[in-house]
RNA sequence: GGCGCGUUCGUCUAGUGGCUUAGGACGCCGCCCUCUCAAGGCGGAGAUCACGGGUUCGAAUCCCGUACGCGCUACCA
C-alpha cells in the first residue's frame, strides 16, 4: 500500500525564477511524474521586506514556459490551499500556540538591541557558537501576560532541548547527525506576526501531505530544526533529499554577478526550453549510462532521486550552447519556421515579408550551422538583404583582376535559363570552369563573396537557388562594381 | 570561529573491491568528407581518482586523519 507521493516546489517570490530553482522544480516534477505523485507549487512569501511586485506571476510564467505543470498551486487551487503562505497566517499562529502549550516554544520579548549585544559578547568570549540564551524562557505566565497586554512586541521561539542527537536520513546524503547544543532557539513567529520559513514550511508540508522534501543543499543545516518541529507536533517526518548546489565557474554558489541566473534571461537569449531543461537535469543527475540527450518525457522515464550526485556542479554555458544546437537541429522545419517568423518580427527585417517557402529553404540550408533560432537571421543576413560590404580577407584571397570577367561569363549563362534549379546553377558554373580551365573552387569563392559578402555559408548552389536568378545577377553586378572601385 | 556537506580529465559525469592501461560528453587539437563554414565520421592531448595512513591477496571504490572548497550560522528564504 503506497501512500500517495506528493512533492512541492516552494520558492520565495524574489523577482524571477533562478536556474537553480528551475532544477529543484524539475527534480520535484520528474520525481512526481515518474511515481504517479502530485507536484505542488507553494509560494513562500513570508518576508514582507522582500516582497517584489509581479514576482509570483513571473515565477509561474517561467515554470509554465519550461513545461513544468503542477497539480496544485496558487493560480489553480487545490484541496490543501491556499498556496500562498501570506494567506495562511492564522494557521501558523495556531500551531505556534500549540507548540507553546506543549513546552516546545516560548514567547520572547528581547529587543533587537539586547540580541545584538548578546551576540557581540558571545563573539568576544570566543564561544564556539553564537545563540540565544533562552532568557525569556524563564518568564512567568503572569509576566508574559502583562507584557502582551502592554503591547510589547514579541516573537515566538523554538525551545531546543539541550544534549540531544538529532538524526535524520537524507535520500541523497544518507544519515546526517546534529547535536542539539549547536542549534539556536530559532524564531518561529516574527514580531510582525508572520512566520519564519522554518515554521511555515513544516506546518505546510504536513498540512499539504508532502511525502518528500526535495530542496537545495542550503537547507541541510536547518533540517534538524524542522525535524525537531515534526517530532514536537508528533507528525510523521517526510523523506528528505537535499540537492547539490549549482556553481559559478569559480565554484561559488551560482550568482547573478557571474552571468545570467534567471530563467527568463535564458529564454530571452533564445535558449530552447528543451535544451535548458535537458542541461539542468544533467547538472547533478545521470541515468548511469552515456546518454545525454533527453526530452522532458524521457527524463521522467529515466529519473530517480537515488542517482542524484552529492557534489555541486558548475553551470557551464558552453555545454548548454551545444545542447541548444542539438535540440535545434532535431526540431522539424515546420516548428523552426514558426520560431523564425516570430524572431523576424523582432528583427531589423520586421518590415519585410518573406514567403514560408523561402524561409523553409533558409532553414534547410542553415539548420546545421546555427545554435540559436535568431542565428537563422544574424548569421546569414544575406538571405534577407543584399550585402553592403564584403569581407576584406576574402577579397584579398579570392578576388583576382580576372574575377569580374569570370563572373560575367557565369551571369551570361544563367541569364538564359528560366527559373534555374540548383543543378542548373551547378552546370553553368562547371561549364565556365571548364572553359577557363579552372577548378570550380576558384570560381565558387569569389562567387560566394559577391553574392553574400562572406566567405562562409551553406552550399553554393543552395545559396544561389534560394536567392533566385534576378537577385544573383544583380548582386554579382553590384559586387563587380563595388569591389573593383576599391 | 562553530556545525554540516562535499572532493574522478578545464567543465558535466560513468564507476558501488578484481571486467579499468579509469569510460562518455562539452571544449581543445588533428585527419577524413568537402566549394567555404557547419553537421557527420575517425583519432589525439587531457584525471598519479585532493593528500596521508590503514583494512584487504587486491581500493577511485571500505575505514581513519589532514587539507581544500562550499553551505548554514538573521525577527531572509
Amino acid at each position: 500500500m503506497d501512500k500517495l507521493l506528493r512533492v512541492r516546489f516552494a520558492p520565495s517570490p524574489t523577482g524571477y525564477l533562478h536556474v537553480g530553482g528551475l532544477r529543484t522544480a524539475l527534480y520535484n516534477y520528474l520525481f512526481a511524474r515518474k511515481n504517479n505523485g502530485k507536484f505542488i507549487l507553494r509560494i513562500e512569501d513570508t518576508d514582507r521586506n522582500r516582497y517584489v511586485e509581479g514576482a509570483v506571476e513571473n515565477l509561474i510564467n517561467s515554470l509554465k514556459w519550461a513545461g513544468l505543470d503542477y497539480d496544485e498551486g496558487p493560480d489553480i487551487g487545490g484541496v490543501y490551499g491556499p498556496y500562498m503562505q501570506s494567506q495562511r497566517l492564522n494557521i501558523y499562529k495556531q500551531y505556534a500556540k500549540e507548540l507553546i502549550n506543549i513546552g516546545n516554544a516560548y514567547y520572547c520579548f528581547c529587543s533587537q538591541e539586547r540580541l545584538q549585544k548578546l551576540r557581540e559578547e558571545q563573539e568576544k568570549q570566543k564561544l564556539p557558537q553564537v545563540k540565544y540564551d533562552k532568557h525569556c524562557l524563564n518568564l512567568t505566565t503572569e509576566e508574559i501576560e502583562k507584557k502582551i497586554k502592554d503591547k510589547l512586541p514579541f516573537v515566538i521561539r523554538l525551545n531546543v532541548k539541550p544534549n540531544q542527537k538529532i538524526i535524520f536520513n537524507d535520500i541523497i546524503r544518507g544519515q546526517v547527525e546534529f547535536d542539539s547544543n549547536n542549534i539556536d532557539d530559532q524564531i518561529l513567529i516574527k514580531s510582525d506576526d508572520y512566520p519564519t520559513y522554518h515554521l511555515a514550511n513544516v506546518v505546510d508540508d504536513h498540512l499539504m501531505k508532502i511525502s518528500h522534501v526535495i530542496r537545495g543543499e542550503e537547507w541541510l543545516s536547518s533540517t534538524p530544526k524542522h525535524v525537531i518541529l515534526y517530532d514536537a507536533f508528533g507528525w510523521e517526518r517526510p523523506k528528505f533529499a537535499h540537492l547539490p548546489l549549482l556553481l559559478n565557474p569559480d565554484k561559488s554558489k551560482l550568482s547573478k554577478r557571474q552571468g545570467d541566473v534567471a530563467v527568463e534571461d535564458y529564454r530571452d537569449k533564445g535558449y530552447l526550453k528543451e535544451a535548458l531543461i535537458n542541461f539542468v537535469a544533467l547538472l547533478g543527475w545521470n541515468a548511469g549510462d552515456d546518454r545525454e540527450f533527453y526530452y522532458l518525457n524521457e527524463l521522467i522515464e529515466a529519473f530517480s532521486l537515488e542517482r542524484v550526485n552529492k557534489s555541486g556542479a558548475v553551470f557551464d554555458i558552453v555545454k548548454l550552447n551545444s545542447l541548444n544546437a542539438e535540440h535545434l537541429r532535431r526540431k522539424s522545419n515546420g516548428e523552426l519556421l514558426q520560431m523564425l517568423k516570430t524572431e523576424l518580427i523582432k528583427s531589423e527585417f520586421a518590415d519585410l515579408s518573406f514567403s514560408d517557402e523561402r524561409l523553409l529553404l533558409i532553414i534547410e540550408a542553415m539548420k546545421e550551422r546555427v545554435s540559436f533560432v535568431h542565428e537563422f537571421i544574424s548569421n546569414c543576413k544575406y538571405f534577407y538583404k543584399e550585402p553592403e560590404e564584403y569581407e576584406l580577407k576574402s577579397i584579398e584571397k579570392n578576388w583576382k583582376p580576372e574575377t569580374p570577367d569570370h563572373l560575367r561569363k557565369f551571369i551570361n549563362l544563367i541569364a538564359q535559363i528560366n527559373n534555374p534549379s540548383k543543378q542548373d546553377y551547378e552546370n553553368a558554373l562547371t561549364k565556365v570552369a571548364e572553359e577557363l580551365n579552372l577548378g570550380k573552387g576558384k570560381l565558387i569563392h569569389p562567387l560566394r563573396l559577391a553574392v553574400s559578402g562572406q566567405s562562409t555559408g551553406p552550399g553554393m548552389f543552395d545559396l544561389l537557388y534560394i536567392l533566385g536568378k534576378e537577385e544573383v545577377i544583380k548582386r554579382i553586378e553590384k559586387a563587380i562594381e563595388s569591389i573593383n572601385v576599391k
